[in-house]
DNA sequence: GCTCGACTTCAAGCGTCCTTGAAGTAGCAG
DNA sequence: CTGCTACTTCAAGGACGCTTGAAGTCGAGC
């Protein structure tokens, strides 16, 4: 064991959490994360710290940037886990992201099927290219795919 | 309407793609879609561009790079819509990306369904910080949620 | 043939998320 | 106490995906 007591240093935040320790200044830089110093002006860091990281991982992941995950990280203690009062709206919200993303992926996996046997990407002939269901999903407008067109005029292809 | 030929001015394509056409030059550039041009230099496009369009949007939503997109785009014709025997394999390929990023929302999801009414984040007593099958997902090593860690020392959180 | 908006190029800038490098210091093993 | 690695700060750089601005040209309508 490289030391004493039960602060973590940079290096072994680092191991532990999969990040380089560049990104863990950097995220103290930003909030997301605090340590103290040692007397010679080395970080050592609380290991709530690794619940802190494993939080912001998991926000970027739901599709937050670092900044919303500060202010998310910012209603939540600091160095206890959340209780169930504190955590259950930040869950629930992310759950709501995260169906949110897997409904759209659903959908493109959705055209996709529908593409691999009919020679796709053929205007007017594939559900990539025509609006439907993706009309409904993404409001009004013609919209195909993932991007606004008209349902192509006259001429061929 | 605005000029006479099939060709599309890049304003017409930004309008129909819903891209601007700063991105459009930008895509140019890169090698996502061609021009030609007119005896005074400006550009026009093929309507195919649109197909192309369309693919690099779908191709950024599935997780890929403007490179990766380029790279499938060339195995695919140029002006001409992709048969099945050359949209397949992109196809396939695709679904599976976007079902392993299905899977990996999914798995997170149920990790704060737990957590919701567990006053999660609590080392040890949480899906969301013990491996099982976050292990099995993300190859060998103690791994938790988004990233690794040893399943905590003695010490308490 | 003029006008005016849409186009052109080129260089620089931007937001996000970090990494890299230089120059120097802390802290633990021996 | 030496020595070596891990640490420190600060500034710059870098990848990705574009946007913005300046300065100038094209082209369709009147």
């Amino acid at each position: 064991m490289p030391h004493a007591a039960d602060r973590l240093t940079i290096g072994e935040l680092a191991g532990r959490s999969g990040l380089a320790t560049s990104a863990l200044r950097y995220y103290e830089e930003l909030g997301l994360i605090t340590s103290e110093r040692t007397a010679g002006g080395q970080r050592r860091y609380h290991r709530s710290m690794l619940r802190r990281l494993a939080f912001v991982r998991a926000a970027q992941r739901v599709g937050l940037s670092l900044e919303e995950a500060r202010h998310t990280l910012a209603r939540l203690p600091t160095e206890r886990a959340p209780n169930a009062t504190q955590w259950a709206p930040v869950a629930r919200a992310w759950q709501q992201r995260i169906d949110e993303q897997i409904a759209e992926l659903e959908l493109l996996r959705r055209k996709l099927s529908g593409c691999v046997g009919c020679g796709c990407l053929s205007l007017k002939k594939c559900a990539l290219y025509n609006p439907d269901d993706t009309a409904a999903t993404h409001g009004p407008g013609a919209r195909w795919l993932l991007g606004d067109t008209p349902p192509e005029p006259p001429g061929r292809d």
